[in-house]
DNA sequence: CTCTAATCGAGACGGTACGTCGCGTCTTACG
DNA sequence: CGTAAGACGCGACGTACCGTCTCGATTAGAG
C-alpha cells in the first residue's frame, strides 16, 4: 500500500526562500546592528523580491527567531540539564563547545546587534524548560534563577567571543561554570 | 559684573524646556518600550515645538541619559566600592534600598522598555569605574566581572521591581548578594 | 468526416470558465469603477484559480470587449447605416429599443463605471465603419463626425439608463435623434 | 493701524511646491497618459520628496483638479453664457480662441490621457453653472443639455487640437456651433 | 472505457507603486 | 536669541496587485 508521505512536503520554493532569507540575515548581521539592517537589505542579499519576506515571516524578529530558535534550543538543551547533573563544570565545558563550534553563528546572534532579541529568545527558552529542575538553592525564586542564568551565560559567552582566541574552551568553561552555576547552587557564605 | 558664579545661568526657557521633556519621558517609558516613543511624542506630551527637543539632545538615547545617568552614577557608588568593603551585604541593602527610594524612576528605566538602553548605560559606567578596585579572585578578568556584575545587578533589580511589594528589601539585598557578589569574590569550590 | 462542423468546438471547460468569468465581472461592475476591479476579484468571484483568467484574456480590457464587444458593434450597426438612411428617428427607435432590449447589460456597461472602457470601444468601431458613408453635411469632417456621434449616443444612452423608467422609449429616441443626428445632417441656419 | 493683511499669506515654501508639482504634471502629462503616472515621477520631476505630494493633494487626482479646475472654470465662464446670449457663433469664437491661447495646457489635458478625469471636472462646473438659464429647446432636460453640452465641447477641441494647426479657429468655432449649440437651440425640424 | 493531453486550483514568486510614518533639518514669525 | 509651528527631503515601512511560473489533480473527449 503506497500511504507514501502522509506528511505534506513543503513547497521546495517556499524551503528555498527560507533558507535564503536566513542566510542573508547571517551574512549582513555580521557586518552592523541587527536593529540597523533593512528588510529591503535582506530580501536583496537573498536575492527574493521583498514582500516574499512578508510571505514568509511578520518581522525582522520572526526570522531572527528562525535562525536563532535551533541553535538556542540546542544549546539550552545543554545547559538546563545541569540541574539534574552533578558535575557543573562538565556542562559548562559542553555548552563552550558547541558554542565553539557554531562560533560564526553566534558571534552573530551575540555580538552582531541582535543581543537584545536573542536575550530575550533566551529567556524565553529557558521559561520553557524550567520548573521542572530544582536542585538550586531551594531559597533562590525559581524564576529569578531562569533569569540570572540566562543572562550571565549570555555575558560570559559574549565576553568569550568578543575575546576571539585569547582564551581557550577550558578557562571559559571555568568561568562560566564560576559565574551562573555557582551562585545558584552553592549557599553564601 | 559679578563673575562669582563662574557656572553660566542657563536661560530660564531652557532649563524648563529640558525639564518638560525629561519629565514626558518618563511619563510615556511607564507605558510602553522605549525604542517605540516617538520625540515627536515626547515633544508633545512636552508641550514643546518638536524641533526644540534637537536643541537640547541630539539623539532620544542623550535624552534618557539626561534623565538616568545621575541616578545610575548614584547607584554605582554605591554598588562597586564593595570591591574594598569587607560586607557585601551592607552594600547589597544599601543599593536595594537606594532604588526602592526612587521606586518609580527605576521601574520606568528597567521594566519600561529602556532596559536595554539603560544596560548599556550601566555597564559604560562600570567600566569607567572600573580598574581601579580588584579584590575580586584575581583570575577572573576584569572586564568580565564588570559586564557580569552590572548585567546580574540589573537582572536581579528588574525582577524585583517587577514583583511588585511581594519581596521585601532585605531578601533583596540577599539575593543581589549571592547572585552578583558572591560569584565574583568567593573562589569556585 | 464531417467537415459541416467548420468552427472546431471549445472543450467545455473552457465555456464554463469564460462564461463564469463573463458573468463575475458583470456583477461586479455594477457596484464599483470598471478600472477598480481587481482581476483576483473577478476570478474569485467567479469561483476559477486566478491563474486561469490569463489562460483567456490577456488583460481586464480584453474581457470586458468579450462581454460587449458583440452587443457594441450590434448597437453600432443600427445605428451607423443611418447615414444612408432617410428617416433618422427610426434608426434612432431601433437603437433606443435594442438597448432597453438589453437594458441590464448596458447599463452595466454605461453607468456600472466601465464607461470610459466603453467609449473607447465605441469610438473604434464608429472609426472602423466609418469611411464608407458620407451622407451628412459635407464640410463637417469625416473623422469628427464619428467622434462626435459616438459620444452623443452614449451621453444620451447613459442619461436614459440612468433615470430608470421615466422617460419612455419613444422619448429617449427622440432626444437621439436631436442630439446625435439633427446636427450632422441639417445644416446651421 | 497696521492690521497688515487679515488673511493669512501662505508659507511660500508651500506655493513653491505646488507650483512645482503642477509644473511637473503638466512636463509629463505632454508624454504618457496621465494614468501611467506615478506619483514618484511626478514628485522626482518636481524635485521635492515624494511625501510632500500627499501634504499637498489626497491623490493624483486632486493635482490635477488643482491644474485644470481654474481653466476649466474660466472656460466655461465663457461658454455656458451662451444660453443668453443671442449670437452663439460669437461666444464659440470666444471659447476657441481662449483654448487657443493655452493651447500647450489644454492639450495636456484634453489628448494627454487626463481627458475623463477633466470630462469629469467639466461636467461638474456644468452641473455647477446650470439651471440658471434656460434658453434651449424646453422639451430637452437640463441635466442632459448639461452632459451633452460638456462633452460635445470636450469632443470638438479634442479633435480640433490634435488636428495641429489644420483648422483655423473660425472654423473649429463655427464646428463648435454646429455639434454643441445648434441640436440644443433649433427644433429639429 | 480506457488513455492522454488539455485545463484547472492553488499559490509562490519577482516586481512596481502605493500611502504612511518618523527622522532630523530648515524656514518663518513671534516675543 | 529661544521658541512654536510646521514644511521639507529622505528613506523604510508593510500592503496590494500585477502577470509569470510551477505544481499535482481532475476531466474531457478521441481512440
Amino acid at each position: 500500500m503506497t500511504d507514501s508521505l502522509p506528511i505534506r512536503r513543503e513547497d521546495a520554493r517556499v524551503q528555498r526562500s527560507r533558507q535564503a532569507l536566513r542566510a542573508a540575515l547571517l551574512d549582513l548581521v555580521e557586518h552592523r546592528p541587527f536593529e540597523a539592517i533593512t528588510i529591503r537589505e535582506i530580501t536583496d542579499c537573498a536575492g527574493v523580491g521583498h514582500a516574499t519576506f512578508y510571505r514568509h515571516y511578520p518581522t525582522k524578529g520572526a526570522l531572527l527567531d528562525d535562525v536563532a530558535a535551533g541553535q538556542i534550543r540546542d544549546l539550552m538543551a545543554l545547559s538546563l540539564p545541569v540541574f539534574q547533573a552533578r558535575s557543573t563544570i562538565d556542562v559548562c565545558l559542553a555548552t563552550v563547545r558547541h558554542v565553539e563550534a557554531h562560533r560564526r553563528l553566534w558571534s552573530a546572534l551575540l555580538t552582531g546587534g541582535a543581543a537584545s532579541a536573542v536575550r530575550a529568545e533566551i529567556i524565553q527558552t529557558a521559561r520553557e524548560y524550567g520548573g521542572e529542575h530544582h536542585p538550586t538553592a531551594e531559597w533562590i525564586p525559581t524564576d529569578l534563577v531562569q533569569r540570572f542564568a540566562a543572562t550571565a551565560l549570555m555575558e560570559v559567552l559574549t565576553w568569550w567571543l568578543e575575546r576571539g582566541d585569547t582564551v581557550n574552551s577550558e578557562d571559559a568553561a571555568k568561568l562560566l561554570n564560576q559565574l551562573m552555576f555557582f551562585p545558584i547552587i552553592n549557599p553564601a557564605s
